[in-house]
DNA sequence: TTTTATTATCGTAATATTGCAATATTAAAA
DNA sequence: TTTTAATATTGCAATATTACGATAATAAAA
């Protein structure tokens, strides 16, 4: 099989588990922290900064791009990824959220 | 490939990657929700409540248990899942942290 | 002790993900 | 216009994940 069965899930639920999806990976979780400790917009010093090929790279940064955390802007030949701030303090709440309606009173 | 290339990322972004990825699986977030809304202990009320095969949340309650999320005690013949409320806490404020250290300057 | 009910594990098929080399594509620079 | 540099896309190969049937393991009930 391997295939998800996201039809018998509810829409958050299939929500929340596609953006922890995409944050389950040590590379993406690496390219946001990279991104965010920058001062200025970088681009594919990625590429260096964590030790995988540019092919992969460009792979991880769609993906992050695809759930609206980063954002790129193209600046002449290099691209400048940036962090959503709305989107990531959307998500932090959503998150949040989740935590604290799922807490047990039982056992 | 399909293998993580684990060794040349630190610690903290493993430990983060990893735990986002058990989050990852709508089952397994169905299954979190599920536990913490009922009153008393379930076990595999699971597999009728979610339309999945027994063997298969079986699979996914393991996952959950893997990083602390749940635990599970032997009732008789059943099995009582319960959140585990310390190690619910403990990952909220991680990934709070995470959240609110990576927050981009620039752009 | 045998049966029954509940949960875990094994084996396997189908699909997804990761990573990379090779190759586009794009836009500035020469 | 040609070259060069940066990024994206394509096409694999290797591995991981998802799901489930079959079967084992466990403990109460009969």
């Amino acid at each position: 099989m391997g295939i998800t069965k996201t039809q018998i899930f509810n829409e958050e639920q299939n929500d929340l588990a596609q953006f922890f999806k995409v944050l389950g990976h040590p590379a993406r979780v690496a390219i946001l922290q990279y991104v965010s400790n920058q001062n200025a917009c970088i681009c594919n010093d990625l590429v260096e900064e964590i030790g995988l090929a540019q092919a992969t790279i460009s792979q991880h940064l769609k993906e992050l791009k695809s759930i609206g955390l980063l954002k790129g802007e193209i600046e002449g030949k290099k691209m400048c990824y940036c962090i959503n701030v709305e989107r990531w303090e959307t998500l932090q709440n959503q998150l949040n959220n989740f935590f604290n309606k799922t807490k047990s009173n039982c056992c």
